[in-house]
DNA sequence: AATATGAATTATGAATGCATTTTCATCAGC
DNA sequence: GCTGATGAAAATGCATTCATAATTCATATT
């Protein structure tokens, strides 16, 4: 009874909406759509000329996960990201990173052990040569793959939303010489506990790395805040 | 300059698809509407007596929150609740619980210890009954006074959305005597923390509790499980 | 009888249109 | 000059309509 295509693999194009929700996201997260500012329907359905309907759907999604800010009857505005804010999430995100890190010791492979070190060594010249925005790209790539080692979709879908909110700032988030090496030094403690699967003290750098960043992203919300 | 209307409180109407959102969630999480069960929009719409638009947007609101989920072209199922599910929610869950904990212990005045003593003592009367629904609503009022306690509305909201997706099952797990009466006992526990305001213990207990918890809701799930 | 095929039905995806609310420019009154 | 009123313009909320994909059911074929 096996054949060639016994194994189902239905392929779906994602609707509009779905599409529409992934690109404003993006739009938002890299700061194309800044904190703060008013976005019109109409403006978003020309953009990508599509009609309000599935734009309004999407906006409702992104709405939920905390990237806009409905108010009925006056329309959508990119959520600000205050220092409250930022004393809210970074906790939340500390101990959600410090359960991926338990986790991803316990299930992680050596072949996904392998995978970040490269990764790890990239970031390393990319510091060496200070490219700020690779070295942020892989970092990134660092933290996903170190989420998906904790095998907990539940997990990494709480996580990368409150990443998302919080990406925004890190993104132009100029960090000092002396808080890139220890970020730097703190990934080389991040690597040896995944290569010694000691969970517990992953969980406790990682929560640590998470904190030093709150502060480098916190200062630069002092210097750059913009007036209400 | 502060005056009786410094504190702005903007009075909108919610609009129909916010009220949806709400209204349907009640229904999957109180069961009405069961995991598994297909949900056309039409349905829906003559139930609730609205057009298919508002309706849409509250679905893709409640498929991000885990509650729905939705095929393109196909339609909307209410999720169902597997074993693996649970394995992946309780974790999470277990770390925001712990995190509500610690920062509960910092943030709550005495008049909130108050009134959980209050809502605490009433449990215990529910029990003492065996008054299982009383019971997990005062229950769950307590959980709710320590997550406002923790003054964090980011961690109140993740961890809310979490909690609605094994709600729907905690509803009819039933409780063993002996079950029971050890939650009751580690809600005393939970007690002495806040009074003590020992957030570290408080984080360890209401992790235990959760951890406890799952096991309850697991064995329900083995033996009510629902052929797929 | 069992399976496969294709038309009819039904459901969802997306665009359009109308109603209501906000916004904003203009102007009257103090 | 500032406050408040008035009406036009614009934006949002929702219903309706059209388009397209999925499902169902009758029919044909083996």
């Amino acid at each position: 009874m096996t054949t060639a295509l016994s194994t189902p693999t239905p392929f779906r194009r994602k609707s509009l909406h779905a599409e529409l929700t992934d690109a404003i996201r993006n739009q938002i997260v890299n700061g194309d759509l800044a904190p703060g500012i008013r976005v019109p329907e109409k403006d978003l359905c020309t953009f990508y000329g599509v009609s309000r309907t599935p734009l309004r759907e999407a906006l409702k999604v992104l709405a939920t996960e905390g990237l806009l800010s409905l108010e009925p009857n006056r329309g959508a505005w990119v959520s600000r990201i205050t220092p409250e804010d930022l004393d809210e999430v970074f906790p939340v995100m500390g101990a959600l990173e410090a359960l991926s890190g338990e986790l991803a010791c316990k299930h992680i492979s050596d072949a996904e052990i392998g995978h970040i070190r490269v990764l790890h060594r990239q970031m390393l010249k990319h510091y060496e040569k200070r490219e700020l925005a690779k070295y942020f790209e892989v970092n990134q790539q660092i933290h996903e793959a170190i989420l998906n080692a904790a095998r907990n979709e539940t997990l990494a879908t709480q996580y990368r939303s409150l990443a998302a909110r919080v990406r925004r700032a890190r993104y132009v988030a100029n960090m000092t010489q002396e808080r890139w090496a220890q970020a730097t030094d703190e990934h080389e403690q991040i690597m040896d506990c995944l290569e010694t699967r000691d969970g517990e003290r992953l969980s406790y750098v990682l929560k640590l790395h998470l904190e030093n960043k709150l502060e480098t992203v916190r200062q630069w919300l002092q210097d750059n805040h913009d007036p209400a």
